[in-house]
DNA sequence: ACTGCTCCATACCTTTTCGGTATCATCATG
DNA sequence: CATGATGATACCGAAAAGGTATGGAGCAGT
């Protein structure tokens, strides 16, 4: 069976149109050089070159097999490079699921220094709400997930990437909305819009203790997964929230968001699943923790 | 050194992630291809496969490096197949070379014809003076060229694939103009313009013996390459000349063909270097000859 | 024309590699 | 715990690869 050592072979001895100098260029003796051209020539059923006694030259088809070998070998070793670079994390695929508030955060930081220093891997990014985030990654469908602390999950892991403080989200209207500053017992008996417990715990918490301290328990009365949803429905003025700082960007009209004293600071996380294999996957962790930001208090 | 073996010993594996059914489907035994996949995981230092005792499954790197050998493996069989097309001519390149007045003859039914045949040949058709075609296939520079018969040339075989009566070709105005057939009497005394004996010996033997028929020796004024230019030459009332029919075709304005009686036949050739090795050149060759065609007398 | 040189092919030997058989180790399953 | 399935390992004979020595054809220079 031809194999691709004979293609190099014959390359060289294309390259070269003589036997000799080729078996140099190839760091081997001559005899066995020619015998495995007049080998590859018997399997193709095609003669190559044609011996001319003084000098070697190739014949139409040779001409043509040259190109296609030249063009083989190429392929062939870029194979073989191509698969440690997938073993090194290079060149591979990565999926990452994230919640689209995220993509107001850590999430465009991220990804370009990734790209930039992976530029083999293409990567996919898919937004989804924070509550499927945590089984995606479980069941493979994502290699990693950027959310709000989801709490101890079984099969994940998860590193703190991001962190930033709670803001009061308020309609323009409402009384608070003049003030710099606001305390927790300011919000006593506020009808509170936040997301529900099962998506994202750490956040939720992170609420009830801030309105604890103030000397109240709240009550919410809408619950909606994403931030996004959040404060549109507050600028719709039905209710009040505590959402990330960074949701002030959106812009949207008729709202305010205040800061708040001793701001409870709310964690972004990725997680993955730690059996996952993908050697795209740990430089991207690698990325995320080197990439740890906290927000302008 | 890896080798192309392996990487379709890998394939089987992969695409049945069972080594014992690969190895069945190899037509050999399990434990030489365990090891062969051994060492193709060795030498690219990549793990390719998880053996999981129970089954056994692609890392990402052995996703990867299954997409690009299947790939190198169809090129690869593609060089192979296409050495031994070129070899019996279905595949590579002819170059051929023609006077410009083959282009309202032989030309396009024979080009057409050879690459319905060889859609794997590349063709390459230059146009040339007649003067060089004979040189240029000489060289090499052509495999094939058609030409009026240029006699006999060393290192130079012809064979005739179309005939054609030569026609008068006279200015508008000019009193022949009007008859439908002319003998070669009548053109004593005219100013011939035609071609140079080395360009087209037999052509200018044929006018110049008609001519003689008709009792008299033709006088050329001005001699020029091409067909085309005779024409336009006589159409700008500067002589008369013996064309072939198919000059007619080109429709200049201030121009008239008569019929000659007794006309002489006039034949194109293909001419070869028969050392050509070229494996599409027998073929052209062939279909040459099959279409020898006479024109409508 | 003869000699010598160049260059590829052939002959023969040694080493490497390959594939086959037998067998082992591991792990899921009943 | 026994069983069966699966891949790895050990070992052997066969095939193939590469090395050295040499042959033979053709061109160059005297």
């Amino acid at each position: 069976m031809i194999d691709i050592r004979q293609m190099r072979y014959f390359v060289a001895v294309a390259e070269t149109l003589h036997f000799g100098r080729a078996a140099e260029r190839l760091h081997m003796s001559q005899p066995p050089l020619s015998r495995q051209i007049a080998t590859l020539e018997k399997e193709l059923g095609v003669r190559l070159f044609d011996r001319e006694s003084r000098r070697a030259t190739l014949t139409p088809a040779g001409r043509r097999f040259l190109e296609d070998a030249r063009a083989v070998l190429i392929s062939f070793d870029q194979a073989c490079q191509n698969a440690r670079m997938a073993e090194r994390g290079e060149l591979g695929e990565l999926s990452v699921g994230f919640m689209m508030h995220a993509a107001y955060t850590v999430l465009p930081g991220l990804t370009r220094r990734y790209m930039a220093r992976h530029p083999g891997v293409r990567v996919e990014l898919r937004e989804a709400i924070p509550g499927i985030l945590g089984d995606a990654v479980l069941t493979g469908r994502f290699d990693a997930a950027i959310l709000f602390d989801p709490g101890p999950v079984r099969g994940l892991v998860t590193q703190v990437i991001f962190r930033e403080p709670l803001s009061l989200a308020v309609h323009a209207s409402h009384p608070l909305a003049a003030q710099t500053s606001v305390s927790a017992g300011q919000l006593s008996g506020e009808a509170f819009i936040g997301t529900p417990t099962e998506v994202a715990p750490r956040l939720r918490q992170s609420i009830a203790d801030y309105c604890r301290a103030g000397g109240f328990e709240p009550t919410f009365r809408l619950e909606v997964e994403l931030q996004q949803t959040i404060v549109s429905l507050v600028a719709e003025n039905l209710g009040i929230a505590l959402v990330p700082r960074s949701m002030a960007k959106l812009g949207i009209a008729n709202l305010a968001f205040c800061d708040l004293d001793d701001a409870p600071i709310i964690e972004h996380v990725v997680a993955w699943r730690p059996g996952n294999l993908n050697p795209a996957l740990a430089p991207f962790l690698a990325e995320a923790r080197r990439g740890v930001e906290v927000g302008p208090d």
